[in-house]
RNA sequence: CGGGGUGUAGCGCAGCCUGGUAGCGUAACUCGUUUGGGACGAGGAGGUCGGAGGUUCAAAUCCUCUCACCCCGACCA
């Protein structure tokens, strides 16, 4: 491509929107136009990119006898109706209606479509597994976009759907397909985690599920993993211990007076004591199935509770904190509470780290006073019950008590899921097997976000110049600038540009005749990993061109023909 | 949806408190001079001040309503 003739433009400033570096240089560098809250138009360099990003799919996908096909963006309200997702995803969707009445959405995914065409053309177990897939458009009206196109509402996405008669088999294509994910993420020249991940309301509990997860500071995700062995969890998920606690036990519960300390750290500090001696005490409202309930949950008091692990475990369908008024009507006083003598109303839940032996502090649910002493084991009236509830920390064991855990920041670019019968037992999908009898088949679901995947390449890899674009992704593999203006090294330039692109390298020739900074500068923002640059002056002298790469700034001087075979060796190093 | 904020030229901002000629930087345009890290000079162009209503002789500025967008939370590729 030549810039002269490209519909480019690039910024000095950013708009005050943007706020993370993948949405400010792309805005910046001219990929990227806002169109409404969470809505984008993709302009040409960022289509090039998104046009990699889904071929590098397409490639892996293939391999694994995945077959391309593409849905409706619309679909009709019958089949989300015949799932049960129709009002469950009423706020997610966008629903309309035709002229007719009838009811429609934009697809924010796509089980119930893929069940639909696999249940019309798939009748015998000889015909599984199935696999299909298809890149395109979602739209989910999020509640908060934000970050540009790291959550957008309208966003490109590859959502894959595997059939399997039994267990083994959906095993079998999920572990085909976590295969596939590493190699598209490996050949992107992406630095990712794969981790352990929460199934959230896509699954049933005890089935897989993990995400892909590229490393980032600007992550919004917390990854758990250990260097000694190959552990990775999302904090979600991650199940971990802690070590070298050491615990006593006192003899009897006694009151101690604790003016105005309402904090764990205050009681803490005052008592000289470290706050895992204490057990600090939340209290949660869980609603499942239009019922009400509260629970008291305990964690170590330096530890943090993971509500996702907590609504899991209540099996709750929202997960709310108690409101103060309702706090004080299960007779608790905030600031103070306890699990000693309360409310029956309230059912008491112990974290897996808390040594129910051992004593502890706790609010004594009087004003100004704690309890220290409190040994669960002795001091409940009940049975006890005990799960995981906090979140992992840096330091950390794993399960085996082996490794010790650290913890980064990721953003989710992929997530694979085993889904079981859920679909095929709601939209009737069924297949009869080697005895003629009739079973739901087993399916998994597979996503990547592509737009993301841009945007969490940009994430890592940039600097205060702007975007560095890995060979695999970059909309053009080489930059060509040309600083001259005599009618000679214009033809040179405009032959080494042909020749180039006859030997099949991407290359976008920078003949607009800017000044050298202007094009430097512009070279740097869109983060081509090779840049190529004719100067008249050291050309005339030396009659060579230089080689610059954007990643660490090495510089080669070539010959004009020496020039492509170098050039081609750079790439091909990077790929 | 709750809390906070912002809307003035393509982009970034000032002006608003204390009402009175619509301003700066940058980009874009023309002419000339420039060519190895966002060149310089000169000239011109670009605005329903988010929208509606109100107060006033007079509103970007004060009041009311409204819309859009951004940030913090639940959601997710």
């Amino acid at each position: 491509m030549r810039l002269s003739k490209a519909c480019w433009q690039t910024y000095k400033e950013i708009p005050k929107e943007a706020e993370i570096p993948s949405h400010q240089l792309l805005m910046k560098a001219g990929l990227l136009h806002k169109s409404g809250s969470g809505i984008y138009q993709y302009l040409p360099f960022a289509l090039r990119v998104i046009q990699k990003i889904e071929n590098i799919i397409r490639e892996e996908l293939n391999k694994i006898y995945s077959q391309e096909i593409t849905m409706s963006m619309v679909t009709p309200g019958e089949l989300w109706k015949e799932s049960g997702r129709w009002d469950l995803m009423e706020n997610l969707m966008v629903q309309f209606e035709d002229r007719g009445g009838k009811d429609l959405c934009l697809s924010p995914t796509n089980e119930e479509s893929v069940t639909d065409i696999f249940r019309k053309i798939v009748k015998s177990y000889k015909q599984l597994p199935v696999s299909l897939y298809q890149i395109n458009t979602k739209f989910r009206d999020e509640i908060r976009p934000r970050f540009g196109l790291m959550r957008g509402r309208e966003f490109i996405m590859k959502d894959a759907y595997t059939f399997h008669l039994n267990k083994e088999c959906m095993d079998k294509g999920y572990e085909e397909m976590y295969q596939a994910y590493s190699n598209i993420f490996k050949r992107m020249g992406l630095d990712f985690a794969i981790v352990e991940a929460d199934a959230g309301n896509m699954g049933s509990t005890d089935s897989k599920t993990h995400e892909f997860q590229v490393i980032a500071e600007t992550g919004e995700d917390l990854i758990v993993y250990s260097e000694s062995s190959d552990y990775a969890a999302n904090i979600e998920k991650a199940e971990t211990i802690r070590k070298n606690l050491s615990f006593s036990k006192d003899s009897e519960v006694t009151e101690i007076d604790t003016p105005k300390m309402k904090s764990i750290a205050d009681v803490c500090n005052h008592l000289k004591v470290d706050q895992y001696q204490s057990l600090k005490s939340l209290v949660y409202t869980s609603i499942t199935d239009a019922k009400e309930s509260h629970h008291l949950v305990l964690l170590l008091g330096d530890d943090e509770l993971n509500e996702v692990k907590l609504k899991n475990y209540l099996n709750a369908t929202y997960l709310v904190m108690t409101k103060d008024e309702t706090i004080k009507d299960l007779g608790l006083i905030k600031g103070f509470i306890g699990p000693h003598n309360c409310s029956e109303n309230l059912n008491i839940v112990y974290d897996q780290a808390i040594d129910l032996d051992s004593s502890y502090i706790i609010g004594a649910n009087k004003v100004d006073k704690h309890l220290k002493g409190f040994v669960p084991s002795r001091n409940c009236k009940d049975s006890v019950n005990q799960t995981d509830l906090r979140n992992s920390k840096p330091g950390d064991y794993t399960q085996c008590g082996e490794h010790e855990v650290k913890i980064k920041k990721g953003i989710e670019v992929g997530h694979i899921f085993q889904l079981g019968d859920k679909y095929t037992k709601a939209m009737s999908a069924q297949v009869l097997d080697n005895n003629g009898k009739k079973v739901n088949p087993l399916m998994g679901c597979y996503g990547i976000g592509v737009t993301r995947t841009m945007a969490a390449a940009i994430e890592q890899n940039h600097d205060e110049q702007g975007m560095i674009w890995p060979m695999a992704i970059a909309p053009y593999q080489v930059y060509f600038s040309l600083i001259g203006k005599s009618e000679e090294i214009k033809k040179l330039a405009s032959d080494i540009y042909d020749s180039l692109v006859s030997d099949k390298i991407e290359v976008l020739f920078d003949d607009r005749g800017l000044g050298p900074g202007a094009m430097f500068k512009d070279s740097d923002l869109l983060g081509l990993p090779i840049r190529i640059t004719l100067g008249e002056r050291d050309y005339k002298e030396s009659n060579l061109l230089e080689i610059k790469l954007r990643k660490c700034g090495t510089v080669h001087k070539v010959s004009r023909e020496g020039l492509n075979s170098k050039v081609k060796e750079l790439i091909n190093n990077e790929l």
